[in-house]
DNA sequence: TCTGGGGTCCTTTATCGG
DNA sequence: TCTGCCGATAAAGGACCC
C-alpha cells in the first residue's frame, strides 16, 4: 500500500481569506459567539501566533488577542470549496477516499507502484490543487493511513513529508501519544498515568500493561497502530448512517414546552434533510445535555421507517419526557437524530393499504 | 459565563424468546 | 412448570474525529 493523507491547511479560515483577503493580515477565527458558548472551528495563521487553536472557546480566544476577527462558518461555502478540491485530485488519483470535509486518502500506489515515485505525484497533487483552487494543503506519504495521516501534520502548512517503507515505527515513535489517531482525553490521560508519553512507549507495552490500561479491541488496536501498523484499506463509499441536530442553548433551559419547540424545530430540519435524500428512518434519538456537561441519550425505534416531521418530533418529544423523568433539571443542549436508514421513500398510508407488499 | 455541531464506532447492559 | 442458559437485538453510554 502507497497512500497519502492531503490535509487542507486551516481550511474554514482559508476560504474565507479568499473571499475577503482583507482577512488574510488580521488575527481570524471562524467559529461561535465570543460572547457566547461558541468554540473555535478553525484559525488562521496568524491567530495561531497568539495561541488560538481549534476547540478552545472563542471567550478565550478573545483574551488571548482582542483583536481577532471573529466570523460564523458559512458550511454550504467550504462544501463548494472542498468539492472543487476533490474533483481536482480525483483527476490525478482515481482511488480517493474523503475522510471529512478537508482531509483524505488518495491511493498513490494505483498511479505509481514504485515508491519512490510516491513523492512526485504527491507534490504533483499539491501543486495542481494550489494552482486550480487557490487552497494551500499538506501531504502525507506512507504504507498506511495512520503514518500517512500523522506524516501530513508534520510540516504545516503546505508540507510533504514521506515516511519511507520500514521506517514506520521509528518515525512515530518520539511523537506524544496524544497525536495518535484514536488517542483522544482519556486514553491520553490513562497512558500518561503510567508514564506512557511517547507513540514509542505505546509501541512497546506488553499485553498484560496494555489489557489492564487500554482494555477491550481498543487497546490492541491502538498498540498496532504505534507500531505503524494499520490494515485498513481506503474506504470510497459515503453513505451516511445517521442525521442529527442539536443547540446549546445561550442559557440553560428548563421550561418543558421551550425544549418541546426547538426539539420540534429541529425534528422540521430532519425531515427536510431526510426528504431531500429520498430517505427514511426508523430510530429516533433524543439527546440532552445538563449544565454539568452530562449527556443522557433515548431512543427509539419502530417497524416502519418515518421520514415526517410530526412524527419525529412527537416521538423526540416523548424520549424528552422520559429522559427528564429520570433525571430532571435544566438543560444546556437538546438534540434530535435519526439513524437505521432506509433508501426506499416512505408509503403514505393510504398507499400502503391499497398496494399488497410484495 | 470555560467547553459547538455533526458524525462514527465500540462496549456494556437490558430485554426477550427459545 | 420452573429455572437456567444462550443468542440476538435494542438501548444507552463513552470515546473519538474534524
Amino acid at each position: 500500500m502507497i497512500v497519502a493523507h492531503l490535509d487542507l491547511d486551516a481550511f474554514f479560515a482559508a476560504v474565507e481569506e479568499l473571499e475577503r483577503p482583507e482577512l488574510a493580515a488580521v488575527p481570524l477565527v471562524v467559529g461561535g459567539d465570543p460572547k457566547g458558548r461558541g468554540v473555535v472551528a478553525t484559525a488562521n495563521y496568524v491567530a495561531r501566533t497568539f495561541g488560538i487553536r481549534s476547540a478552545m472557546s472563542c471567550a478565550e480566544a478573545l483574551r488571548r488577542c482582542p483583536e481577532t476577527v471573529f466570523v460564523p462558518p458559512r458550511m454550504s461555502v467550504y462544501r463548494e470549496y472542498s468539492q472543487a478540491v476533490w474533483t481536482v485530485v480525483h483527476e490525478m488519483i482515481p482511488t480517493v477516499e474523503q475522510a471529512g470535509i478537508d482531509e483524505g486518502y488518495l491511493d498513490l500506489e494505483e498511479v505509481a507502484p514504485v515508491f519512490d515515485d510516491a513523492r512526485a505525484l504527491a507534490e504533483a497533487v499539491r501543486a495542481v490543487v494550489r494552482a486550480r483552487t487557490r487552497l494551500s494543503c499538506s501531504l502525507g506519504v506512507a504504507t498506511s493511513k495512520v503514518v500517512a495521516k500523522v506524516a501530513s501534520d508534520r510540516r504545516k502548512p503546505g508540507g510533504l513529508t514521506v515516511v519511507r517503507p520500514g521506517s514506520e515505527a521509528s518515525f512515530l515513535a518520539p511523537f506524544p501519544i496524544r497525536i495518535l489517531p484514536g488517542v483522544g482525553p482519556r486514553a491520553e490521560e490513562r497512558l500518561a498515568a503510567t508514564g506512557i508519553e511517547t507513540i514509542g512507549a505505546l509501541a512497546a507495552l506488553d499485553d498484560a500493561s496494555l489489557r489492564q490500561l487500554l482494555p477491550g479491541k481498543v487497546g490492541l488496536l491502538l498498540r498496532e497502530r504505534a507500531r505503524g501498523i494499520d490494515p485498513r484499506p481506503l474506504e470510497t463509499s459515503t453513505e451516511r448512517i445517521s442525521i442529527s441536530h442539536e443547540e446549546t442553548f445561550a442559557r440553560d433551559v428548563s421550561d418543558p414546552e421551550k425544549l418541546h419547540d426547538e426539539l420540534r424545530r429541529m425534528s422540521v430540519r430532519l425531515a427536510e434533510h431526510l426528504r431531500a435524500r429520498g430517505q427514511s428512518a426508523r430510530t429516533v434519538t433524543t439527546k440532552l445535555r445538563y449544565p454539568d456537561f452530562t449527556i443522557r441519550t433515548r431512543s427509539t425505534s419502530l417497524r416502519v421507517a418515518i421520514d415526517d416531521a410530526e412524527r419525529i418530533g412527537e416521538l423526540a418529544c416523548g424520549l424528552l419526557d422520559r429522559a427528564l423523568r429520570d433525571r430532571p433539571g435544566p438543560l444546556r443542549l437538546v438534540g434530535v437524530g435519526v439513524s437505521g436508514l432506509t433508501d426506499d421513500a416512505q408509503l403514505s398510508l393510504e398507499t400502503a393499504s391499497i398496494v399488497p407488499v410484495p
